[in-house]
RNA sequence: GGCGGGUUAGCAAAGUGGUUAUGCAGCGGAUUGCAAAUCCGUCUACGUCGGUUCGAUUCCGGCACCCGCCUCCA
């Protein structure tokens, strides 16, 4: 039985998904103005994860990540850019899928774009304005009327009366209380538009999920995912547009657990955008090696559970680059098995036990280190491929690893390395030590590291 | 101001009312021509003040400090 924190409750509670079997699942996307930064990388590595475990454990997952191609920044940069919009989210979303690639993300099942989706946010908008909850404004904009929507606040607690407003919030013009949000904003010149029923105009942000929920899964959902800083306003705003447009009315929940995924932090503050103080995906994918680099990364990501804050820095990704290699070299020493895993074994028990808990991955990774020193014990193939097939059930661990070990690029190319190593070789037979140790050090200023092994043979990795 | 999260050893990070979490790094040893890898051994813990308890890092309360949301944000 899964369990999972849900923020709704406040608790801990099985997952109990509506379809026996089948999981249905949605997850807040990216915005394409921009490349994602490390942060947003964690929510994703963390969902992925989640996609990835309950499949394993037998669910059919229905998993919808959107990608969001309409909206305030998108257009500010296309302009900046003196770029067509579509050129923009185009591009943004083909480096988005690369650099998820890079990751070791899953394609979703559904990747709903936001304006494909721009009937079925009108569709619901008429729904609420005809149920009183929405009104328009005389400058064609049409907001939500966030006091008549009676369950307003529960997500984050929030009591409407403490919500400050006043001084941040400019009050636009047309609204009825400063808390109301857009649902569809009236064109302005130079913005893209979309005709309707309200006047030309675009959609606002929070309406874009509700629509692609619907579109793509359906009016319930068994999970709602996503940031930590989404949980206010965007999913309450969800809630009130989906409930109060039709889930009330058939008297079930939009959502019946919602998951947020905590920040990852730069000097122990929220990485962000607007602070400035955020390394996109790709950059520090690229300063990785391209064999270990993606993995290493996730391996980071998931280490921190996933309602805990981590700290990124160049060290705590060493760390954890250093313990992923620790996997890869007992695989590499003891060629794994493969074989459907049997989950009556110990360490296969405790691994699950771990990840049904509400996805605690440091206790499954404890798990898999304790694995390791056994498989290094006792020279089992087997239990190699099931140290192999555990980490594979969270998407970890799936790389030859030989290549893994050896790394790629960078240091010269293998042939000059495997020539300097017999010039080692041969001054080590005749032992002319303080020649064999200038070439290690040659090879080392190179970025390989060798390794003599008992057989005479000598294996080297690139750093 | 409102609401919420956090404080665990050098760093990272779980968890538990009483029994070694775990990882990385370090240190000592084995091994090695020397290294690397590996193995063995090993040092540092639960912010603070009270309370409950036979016993609290673990439950309750106060305090301090840090962080987040309340405006776009994963």
């Amino acid at each position: 039985m899964q369990i999972i924190y849900n923020t709704l409750s406040r608790k801990k509670e099985a997952l109990v998904p509506i379809e026996p079997g089948k999981v249905r699942m949605y997850v807040c996307g990216p915005t394409v103005y921009d490349y994602f930064h490390i942060g947003n990388a964690r929510t994703f590595t963390i969902f992925d994860m989640v996609f990835r475990w309950l499949k394993a454990i037998g669910y059919e997952v229905s998993y919808a990540r959107n990608i969001t191609d309409i909206d305030d920044k998108i257009i500010d940069r296309a302009n900046k850019n003196g770029e067509p919009i579509d050129a923009l989210t185009e591009r943004m979303t083909a480096a988005m899928h690369e650099d998820f690639d890079r990751l070791k993300l899953e394609r979703p099942t559904h990747e709903p774009r936001a304006t494909r989706h721009i009937d079925g946010m009108l569709e619901i908008i008429k729904l609420l304005e005809g149920k009183g909850l929405a009104y328009r404004t005389p400058g064609g904009d049409v907001y939500f009327a966030v006091r008549k929507f009676s369950g307003y606040g529960k997500l984050s607690r929030r009591n409407l009366d403490d919500l400050q407003t006043g001084d941040r919030v400019a009050g636009d013009a047309g609204k009825h209380d400063a808390l109301d949000f857009a649902l569809w904003k009236a064109a302005k010149p130079h913005e893209p538009k979309w005709p309707s029923a309200f006047g030309d105009g675009r959609p606002g942000w929070h309406i874009e999920c509700s629509a692609m929920c619907r579109a793509v899964l359906g009016e319930q959902l068994d999970i709602h995912g996503g940031g930590w800083d989404l949980q206010f306003p965007h999913h309450e705003n969800e809630i009130a547009q989906s409930e109060g447009a039709f889930n009330g009315d058939a008297g079930y929940s939009f959502v019946n657990i919602w998951m947020h995924a905590a920040f990852l932090n730069f000097d122990s503050e929220k990485m962000s955008k607007s602070l400035g103080n955020f390394f996109t995906a790709r950059e520090v994918l690229n300063k990785l090696n391209p064999v270990r680099g993606g993995e290493e990364v996730r391996f980071f990501l998931l280490r921190g559970h996933y309602r805990s804050e981590i700290n990124y820095t160049y060290e705590t990704l060493m760390d954890a680059g250093n313990s992923l290699m620790g996997l890869y070299r007992v695989l590499k020493d003891v060629p794994p098995e493969t074989a459907p895993i049997d989950w009556n074994n110990p360490y296969a028990g405790r691994f699950k036990a771990a990840m049904l808990d509400d996805f605690d991955t440091p206790q499954a990774f404890a798990v898999l280190y304790e694995l390791r020193d056994e498989v290094r014990k006792n020279g089992s193939r087997h239990l190699a491929g099931l140290l192999m097939a555990l980490g594979g059930q969270i998407g970890l661990l799936q790389t030859d690893p030989v290549a893994f070990v050896a790394g790629e690029a960078g240091g010269g190319d293998d042939s000059t390395i495997d020539e300097l190593i017999a010039g080692r070789n041969a001054a080590k037979a005749a032992r002319d030590y303080p020649r064999a140790d200038a070439i290690r050090k040659q090879l080392e200023a190179m970025g390989v590291s060798l390794e003599d092994k008992p057989d005479g043979i000598t294996e080297w990795r690139r750093k």
